[in-house]
This record gives C-alpha cells, structure tokens and sequence, in this order.
DNA sequence: TATTTTGCGGTCAAGCTCATCCATGGCCGC
DNA sequence: GCGGCCATGGATGAGCTTGACCGCAAAATA
C-alpha cells in the first residue's frame, strides 16, 4: 500500500473502468504491473470488489433516515444484528458509542414506508426507544448500493 | 428502469466486472442488449458511477464516527458546505431534520486526528455545538469510496 | 377497421481493442 | 554473491463495440 497503490484505488474510485494502460500512463506503470498490483489490492481486501453507484431515487428510494435505536433490555442482540443485515431498506446498521446502542441509516420509498419499517422494528420487539432524522438534502453524498439484501 | 434493469444493476452492485456475457446468460438477453441497457443506466443518472469499495482501514482510516453539528449563527450555511465538500474525511454530510443542523459521517485514522478535525470545525466558527459518536463494530457495513476530495 | 408507418429494442456477426499470461531482465535485501 | 520479488514487453485469446437486419407494438391514415 504505498503511493502508487493510493493514486490507482483513486482511478479506480472515480471510474473502476479505465483501462490499464490509461491508469498506467497515469501513474507512470505498465500496464501489466497495473494488472498486478490492482489484483493484490484486490487479494489483501483493500478493494473490496468492484460495483456501481447508484441514485436511490432512481431505484425507488428517493428519502434518506437515519434512525437512533436503543435495544430492549430483553431484545437478544444477535437477532436484532441478523434481522439488520436481513433488511433491504437499512443500508448501514452501526453499534455505537453514547445514549444509544445503535444508528441505522434507512434508504425509503416514501414517508408511510419508514413508518411501517419503524412499526416492524417495533413490532419484533428489539427497540426501547428510537428517534428518526430525516435527510433534507445532501451536501456531501456517500455512494449507495442498489443490492441491499446482503450476506443473508 | 425495469425487472430487468433491476436485475442487471444488482449483478453489477454484487461485481462491476462480469462480462456483459455472463449477464446475459443470468437475465436472458444478448450481450450487446446488456450494453446497451447499461449504457441507458449510466446516461440516465441511475447508475453514477463505476467504482470500488474499498476497505477504510487498509487507507489508514479504521475509525468511523458520526458528528451531530449545529451551525453557529453567524455562520454562513455555503462557507460551510464548501468546507464539507473540500473535507478528505467527510464521507457524507446531510441537512437533517430534528433539532441539529447537520450530521457529518468522517473516516479517521485515529482519535487524536478526530480531535483535530473537530478543532477545525470549531475554529473555523461554523459551529455553535457539536455531538460525536463514535462506531465501535459495524452490523451492515455501507462501501466506502477512498478517493474523497470530491467536488472541488 | 384494416393497413401502413414509425420507432424502439432485440439478435447476430465482424473487427479490434484490451486483459491476461509468460519469459526475460533488473533491483534490492539477505 | 545469491535469491526472491517485481517491472517490462510481447503474444494470444477473450470480450467489448459497432453496424446492419429483424420483429413487435403503437400510432396515423385511408
């Protein structure tokens, strides 16, 4: 991971379908070595795969949440963990630090479907409490996957 | 933007570099229709790019934390909107309803540059009051983009 | 209503760029 | 001085790109 390794994984962020030879001319490199070092990057997990970045509103979720969650003191943890990772709308779940145990940010469709994702999570018992904070508009945004069922 | 669009755009999310073939052959098409599809995806805005997800710590960025922020008064609210764009580790920054400005999501390498970040923030009087939280494991993990001067 | 027209979206085939693989050679470390 | 690692350059084949043709569906005209 040295400077070269930055200047490449950069190329490739801004657009992973350059070809090798224009990163290399870029980055004074044969193509070849290139092809090297981007399949080493992409071995170590540096690179954690190639994808696309996508506009949510033209996937059908055009709203953008984020929801503070306080686990109920009986709500099992593992289960509240497999239930995130088993919804489409949660983009990121992360356990964090202060007043509440986790933040979730929520891509929706509309205004009723945060509230019926809200009413399942309550439903299924996991949450004390929880706040929701909706995304007027965004100044910096971060790149969103329309393939949201992750692992399983 | 339909079933198929759909489908093609999750294959693309899951490994930007299938083949249009091996698209093809999952979704039922021709290589060439593939293309072309993808090639509307992309001149439509629905597809923003092609890129990587990288992993944060492999860039020397394993902190993640999340910054509530409430713009001081005699703040001007672009100033700060040009700073958040030209901010290396601002992955995201959102407009946000409820009773804070904004909330900032930043990669760090370590508390000590957090702490510096913030310093920043504050002397560069945008900021009336701030809250940090900080991830400590992450349940669904969003991609990360590595190249973040964005804009200008 | 029947027929024609128009346009979109698909397949197929061909040319050519580009990724991949391999052998050679140079550089640094042991 | 020796060995391992890595960049270079060329050959080969896969796969992207382009253009022409076809079919279907909707709209326009008689």
């Amino acid at each position: 991971m040295d400077e070269l390794d930055r200047k490449i994984s950069n190329l490739l962020a801004e657009d992973a379908r350059r070809s090798l030879s224009d990163i290399g001319a870029a980055v004074g490199l044969s193509a070849s070595a290139v092809n090297e070092r981007i399949r080493r990057l992409a071995a170590s997990g540096a690179i954690r795969k190639f994808t696309v970045d996508a506009d949510p509103a033209a996937f059908g979720k055009p709203i953008l949440a984020f929801v503070w969650i306080a686990l109920a003191a009986e709500a099992d943890e593992a289960g509240f963990r497999a239930f995130a990772r088993s919804q489409a709308t949660i983009a990121e779940c992360h356990h964090v630090t202060g007043p509440w145990s986790y933040i979730v940010k929520v891509h929706v469709g509309s205004l009723p479907e945060l509230e019926a994702f809200l009413s399942e999570l309550k439903a299924a018992r996991f949450i004390a409490r929880s706040e929701t904070v909706i995304a007027l508009s965004s100044v910096v945004d971060g790149p969103f996957d329309p393939t949201e069922p992750r692992h399983v």
